[in-house]
DNA sequence: GCCAACGTTGGC
DNA sequence: GCCAACGTTGGC
């Protein structure tokens, strides 16, 4: 099992969205960069563990925990050419990107990226590192039991 | 709104 | 295959 780190922007889904979905389970979709997509369709399995990030607002930081649901198939948005995440290169037969579905766990207190780096522990997360832009990260099983015991204990 | 950092595109 | 130009991300 592994540990990951998700970015979303609250105005388009925010943990409060994903808590009162009918399942509390949504598509992770709209990914277009191959890396973070590699990390869904290559690595992510069922039951892997999730912050759920809040990026690009007034109160950036982790605001909950969800989990792998379902493996990554194919994102539908790709295929809609009235979508802003419409793909023209990809196709039903070559889709060419994935994601996975993830379920809500927790809301947690928001844990801001700068409590984060005040952190000694946590100075290694992807998401602290300058420039930093990728949107799913792998958390280190240390990262993930720090965060949990040191800051929501 | 700024801007540094990064990924992608496309001409050559 | 190089690399300049461009677009995007995302914290501040």
């Amino acid at each position: 099992m592994r540990y990951w780190l998700m970015k979303s922007e609250p105005s388009e889904v925010s943990i409060d969205d994903l808590a009162s979905l009918p399942g509390q389970s949504i598509a992770w979709y709209g990914v277009r960069n191959y890396q973070a997509r590699n990390f869904m369709r290559d690595q992510m399995r069922v039951g892997d563990m999730v912050f759920f990030y809040h990026s690009s607002c007034a109160e950036p930081g982790i605001a909950g925990i969800a989990v792998v649901d379902k493996l990554a198939y194919p994102d539908e948005t790709q295929f809609d050419p009235a979508g802003k995440y419409f793909d023209p290169k990809a196709t039903r037969e070559n889709p060419r990107w994935y994601n996975v579905d993830v379920r809500f766990l927790k809301k947690t207190p928001l844990i801001s990226i700068s409590e984060l780096r005040r952190h000694p522990e946590l100075e290694s997360m992807r998401i602290l590192q300058k420039g930093n832009r990728l949107s799913i990260t792998p958390v280190d099983p240390s990262e993930w039991d720090y965060i949990n015991r040191a800051l929501l204990g």
